[in-house]
DNA sequence: GCGGCCATCAACCGAATGGCTGATGGCGGG
DNA sequence: CCCGCCATCAGCCATTCGGTTGATGGCCGC
């Protein structure tokens, strides 16, 4: 069989490095190329038609998600591997939604990480195991409440300390609708009051990512 | 000039791969060691006595924190070099306070690793300009304003939605005393309410470490 | 030993908050 | 076609917050 071609996306010289050394001195295995950025990835992967990339989620310029989601709009044929640091909850779902086919932690030893790209390849979906634990936990859970979106917009400004006044001024709806929102968010969170509420919404995601 | 030679701690077997790679096939560095984790990093650098430790700051099982704190306290000679994939404002200050000579980020071309590890040998301080900025910046505002233990203990409470009152009763202490603590906190953190509190809280990695 | 920071407490007051009940209109799924 | 969810608004009311002023005692550093 014809060794597995790659296409290694992360922002950082060093894991790109560390993993076409991997790579290359592994046999089955052909690094293509290397990209920095999102942009860049889709570009490449257009152009070189890899059988697998590798791909860094968080990355400057394009995020790794949004390259996951054109490369599928594409149909491009290449199998996306997510190789990321840290499996945040907020990660997992999304990229697997948006097309990849399996998510590996960096922390994988070289056999699975090899294994992964092998299994990628013939398209079936590899998961670490701490995701897949992950992603049965949340699967498990129905729901655990997404606020919606004005709800999430009056979170967020009550994290910058916004009084409820304020808000309706900046949102241009009225105190009571506000509060309405409020308590809705409140049930949904399952707390008493914002600063618990604040709370939350850091713990799950909602707020927090910049 | 004899090699210099270096001990890599990082929990991530990529990084280290890379990191490895990067300087053995560079002249004037030797690599002696990798350490998984923090107890690991001071055990070897006790017994191989490195020029520079390459570390990463977040890892499981001894942070790389704690191991730059053993390493000085026990007056060894090597330098520690923080290798850390994001600068988060909370991570800087105190590596540089326990004893770190240099920090960078994994995003530095080879060529600035490579001169920051001959730098931090010669005892010099190295840090990548987005470090030094944040570092200036930092020493420019008057104090970031650490919370006294008491007033951390009660905004831990108030991001978890409990009232004055009843942190006052959790406390053993008075209500007034509770808001004296909470209007202190406020003015530290230059907010207005309790829910602006508790998100500069998480900002500030003052809440959310579970 | 004085000033600063921490920790504690008190009393007062105006404003903000949260709970409740109730109402309207739009939109989408079964 | 009705139900549920979103988004909007209103009024009432008890509770809670946050600001202010003022005070005490302990501890640390200069």
């Amino acid at each position: 069989m014809a060794d597995i071609s790659l296409l290694l996306v992360d922002d950082h010289p060093v894991v790109r490095n560390g993993l076409r050394g991997m790579f290359e001195s592994a046999p089955g295995f052909t690094v293509l190329a290397e990209a920095a950025n999102g942009v860049e990835a889709v570009e490449l992967a257009a152009e070189l038609d890899p059988d697998v990339v590798l791909m860094d989620l968080r990355m400057p310029g394009g995020s790794g998600l949004d390259a996951i989601t054109e490369l599928t709009r594409r149909g491009i044929r290449a199998k996306v591997l997510v190789l990321t640091t840290w499996d945040t909850d907020t990660d997992t779902l999304p990229a697997i939604e948006a097309g990849a086919t399996g998510y590996l932690l960096k922390d994988a030893p070289q056999d699975e990480l090899f294994n992964a790209v092998r299994q990628a390849a013939a398209g079936r979906t590899v998961l670490s195991p701490a995701v897949a634990s992950r992603l049965v936990s949340a699967v498990r859970s129905p729901a655990p409440s997404p606020l919606a979106a004005r709800e999430r917009q009056v979170l967020e400004l009550v994290a910058k300390g916004t009084s409820n006044r304020d808000i309706a001024r900046e949102l241009f709806i009225s105190e009571a609708t506000v509060k309405t929102h409020l308590s809705h968010v409140f049930t949904k969170l399952g707390v008493a009051d914002r600063a618990a509420a604040v709370a939350k919404g850091y713990e799950q995601g909602i707020l927090g990512r910049d």
